[in-house]
DNA sequence: CGACACCTTGAAGAGGTTCAAGAAATGTGG
DNA sequence: CCACATTTCTTGAACCTCTTCAAGGTGTCG
């Protein structure tokens, strides 16, 4: 992750990954309510992570795949304000916070590395807001879908083929749209050529579709 | 901020606040694209961020007030990937980042302050994508009005009389609506006798009808 | 005082939701 | 390994909320 370091530090940091733990599918990771300790770094597999509110509403605010990191809701308050449950038996490491804020006064590095990812967060939201607040649903699941191929092919995997671990309904609200919504979405696209869908396995026939689909708000 | 520190701690805390920027209405503090150098923790006055796309679309993501602190979307990537204008004449404390990363280091109250502060970010970004995502358009503007007369009430104003300091446009910009359909909401808010409205000012009647519209989706 | 930005309100229209039914896939237990 | 239950997905039709377009009103600042 961050560059530069001694081989003392590295070994320091390393420190913060000894701890691995394994989810199941199904199974949360952390829970609203549920107190802080660590932040997590996922080694396999795929999480969500969504929002509730009193009267039953709830909100999936992101997903999260290898390499990532989650839990730094719960740095503020000491409780965690929303859910992290596994969509697919993932692997995990634990990192506890108070030894991340330890190494973090003394590696300068990992100091500035922390700041980035929670910055990283910061401005990733930015852009679901920006999502959520102004564009129509065809524009949101085109960029939902760039999205998740650009992050999977970072990862190794295909620029054009991608199984989605989610269900519709958990895209529609992440996406702010109805389940029934993203599926005509997706037929939609198919329709017209741009993807091949196969319950949840999506073909990318036309990447530069999609992105045209984004960044032309309707004048197209 | 923090708390119990040592006089010394707090002697190079200070050395952080020193730097003041006025600001005046309209102008910007930072721009996308501008180089990062430093955090701002506003003293007075009022700021929006907004995120921009190249087709000309833009978002308001949120409102600063006195005693917040802006620019942590810059951290990332070194440079801002937001704008922060100023929506009347402010005062603000230049930060500059790589000094509150070597006092970080230095003073662990500190430290984790910081991380308190983005943290919080992120989380307050969870709520706005709730709104966003799953509200209609009166149970956006009340959540939207019942926390603005929170953090004004937690700086010592009235709890029930309030002074929109942004237009309607930005309003609905930030909850992903219309200006006409804010401006109607706010009609039908006080034909009901929930609040008065005279253009930017609001009186607040009924906080209870407030609370009552955002918390029971519909089902009144 | 006049120009400009901002706000309100109406009427028509579009996009997404809701309700409903059926099909396809997945998981479970015998 | 198959039958059945359950979950997930698709598609249609009616409906509703919010948007769009338009016009007029109000406030503000040079």
């Amino acid at each position: 992750m961050p560059m530069g370091l001694s081989n003392d530090d590295l070994d320091r940091i390393d420190e913060l990954v000894t701890i691995r733990r394994r989810i199941k599918r199904g199974e949360f990771l952390y829970q609203n309510g549920d107190p802080f300790s660590s932040l997590y770094a996922i080694r396999t597999g795929f999480f969500k992570t969504s929002v509730t509110t009193e009267d039953g509403r709830d909100q999936v605010t992101g997903f999260q795949m290898a390499g990532e990191i989650t839990g730094l809701d719960g740095i503020v308050s000491d409780f965690h304000s929303c859910d992290s449950v596994a969509l697919e038996d993932a692997e995990i490491c634990v990192m506890p916070f108070d030894k991340i804020e330890y190494l973090s006064r003394e590696v300068k590095a990992l100091q500035h590395h922390v700041h980035r990812i929670m910055s990283k967060e910061i401005v990733r939201e930015h852009g679901v807001m920006l999502l959520l607040g102004s564009m129509r649903a065809e524009e949101r699941l085109a960029a939902f879908l760039l999205n998740l191929v650009k992050r999977l092919h970072a990862r190794g995997f295909s620029r054009s083929e991608l199984v989605l671990r989610m269900t519709r309904e958990e895209i529609g609200s992440y996406l702010g749209l109805k389940l029934e919504t993203v599926s005509r979405t997706f037929s939609k696209f198919a329709d017209d050529g741009i993807i091949v869908v196969k319950q949840r396995n999506i073909q990318i026939l036309d990447p530069d579709a999609l992105n045209l689909i984004v960044n032309s708000q309707s004048c197209a």
